[in-house]
DNA sequence: AATGAATGAGTATTCATTCAT
DNA sequence: CATGAATGAATACTCATTCAT
């Protein structure tokens, strides 16, 4: 035999995809075979050969899909350069949280399965995570100069800030106490209070409380 | 050949156990394969059952093992629940950012191969990570019952501290512009930050600025 | 390389099939491997496993298979039930002898793999095993109603009767003195003074003879 | 550490060999590991190549031994070569069944692992073997000639013979309804009616019957 | 557009055996 | 008399991938 009737090939890659996503978000990409993947898709194996050339490029696909999508989500709810630094910060945490919330299983892959990219994918995916952490940076650095924020050094607050931010996706489980509202509302906050700075150099408190 | 002249058993687990780290670290815990293992410790691999009866029990062991040594040294350097929840929280902070910047290798697979554990294994080490986070909690709870802390939410709080710490170790290279020192003490000014509460909740400033 | 040209499926599963059956039967399951098999067959070992899912499911294809196509070839000798119980116990023997002699591996696999199944599919054989043993009993049962025949046990009968017929191929070869058609005939012979009836109980002959 | 305290190489060669049967019995001689019956033994693998040099070694000992055994105790049970013959072939069967009932773990290794031992032991276990199946030929021949038994072939007898007398411990379970003197009595009982002769050659017969 | 048949390299694990102690 | 440490070869089985159809 030879093709299914009724079968479509840009279904058929879509629908790889995402039983791709669902495999390696549970067993990880090394644990996901292609029979597998295959077996899910509902075809055979040799069948996936014709949308992805090999394992690699259908992880770099996932991966720089991923992050483009999330550049270009991020490029649509952009709240403009003119506004104020705090505004725009708010409005990056609060776009994180749900973007990321939304999307657990991407996410996860993103950051989990960045050690089973080749070099060559590795390095196009680490540009476009650095042009997403450019985002923050900027918002840092221009709240910096106006004074608006007081901060050690940007590079680490802003390390800090998305380790932060997208740690939720590790622990938060729908259908608990929290609403995502309620995560989102938290989030937001605790990146706020960490660009602000109406208190005493912190690195000081902890001796003259300790006095 | 047998017993190689001057091999000792202790010493043998020894390296397998260091070895094992580095190359789950590299390349994941499922990537490492059992032959590779042996030929960077210099055995065959049939040597390594003698010390690990499984592949399994070998990464129960190395994650186990790190998060009693984790609880152990908090033990020995805790300052007493006596202290200032401020003064906790910083040694808390410092303590964290210090442990896991200095094991890099045994952080990054604490938290990445969480999945590659069986349940059984999953459910001790989770059972440690939950003691751990406890630690972070009580200081929060404590500090927060005081008026020394306002947060939000003690549970959220704590989880986003911890993932913002923990994620030090996943962009921190020793010999860049940054010492250690400086890592810490901004990491640790962070999370005092996101603690402390005298200024106007954030959460409604965004609107404010936003005027 | 890929798809041998020309190759086929059945042709393959055939292949493996009879070349098991050499060397199980030169060997024993246990000590024949499956790459020994694949060089055997001509194929990778990769290979066997396209047809057979696992080294105990080609065990159990064997000798099921075997089982089934004895029961098959009896339904077709049958002289049917309506025959004299002597005619049927001759052609029984007759039979027995003959298409186990015809079949020296597929019986000696029968006979001495049976423990190296797993316990489904022992039962399994075990069922078919008991339905060809019930047709010699129901002779044997016949036989002693009718009177034509007195056993002193059926079951103890039937038992004998089949070690020592299976027996034939742990000792003959074919091309010494005897032909097959002597075996055949001689053990007939021996099934039936076994069945039959006409001389004192021998029970008691041997104490007679001792005095 | 070295010599365990109170440890007796007799015994413990015995210990080994009563395991070793059991084992084998069991899972067959290949899929007996050395660490599994050192583990039954109560020593190390290491151990047993004190009291056999090879695995091969065990069985080899453990097979010419059940022989050397069995043809000693047939020596001591033996009638005399002056009896009559059917008292000499009804005491072979009653000797034959109650020896092998009484080991039923011997048995089965000594029939189904001759295919394990080495051409060697193959050859010497042979020998044993041929001249146990010379006792009874002896009396098969002697009763023929002085007319006491009628055979078409003392050969195919006595293989016959012995395929039905040892194939008891393939079925025989105590605690059934039947006792072990029924087992003997019957199986000597259908021994004797195979030597015995007063009834018309049965090769004609099933043709008669079928009239 | 997809299958069915196959490969060759790899996996974790187990084996009988050895030898220094 | 026995152990503890190790070997080297083997085991059943799985993998990503290929290619004729």
């Amino acid at each position: 035999m030879a093709r299914t009737t009724g079968s479509n090939g840009e279904e058929t890659k879509a629908r790889i995809r995402s039983c791709a996503l669902s495999l390696i978000a549970d067993h990880g990409f090394e644990a996901m075979s292609m029979r597998r993947l295959a077996a899910a898709v509902g075809v055979q194996s040799a069948a996936l050969y014709r949308y992805f050339p090999t394992k690699q490029a259908l992880l770099a696909a996932l991966m720089t899909g991923h992050m483009n999508q999330l550049l270009a989500a991020w490029a649509e709810a952009i709240p403009g350069d003119s506004a104020a630094p705090l505004t725009r910060l708010d409005a990056f945490a609060r776009f994180h949280i749900r973007y990321h919330m939304a999307r657990p299983h991407e996410v996860f892959i993103a950051y989990m399965e960045l050690r089973s990219l080749s070099p060559v994918h590795y390095k196009a995916v680490g540009k476009l995570r650095s042009t997403y952490e450019g985002i923050l940076k900027d918002i840092l650095t221009d709240g910096s100069q106006c004074g608006d924020f007081q901060l050690d050094d940007v590079h680490v607050t802003a390390m800090a800030m998305l380790a932060m931010l997208t740690g939720v996706t590790t622990w938060y489980q729908p259908g608990g106490g929290l609403s995502a509202a309620d995560v989102e509302a938290h989030y937001t906050a605790l990146v706020c209070r960490m660009a602000m700075t109406d208190f005493t150099d912190t690195t000081e408190l902890p001796q003259q409380a300790a006095r």
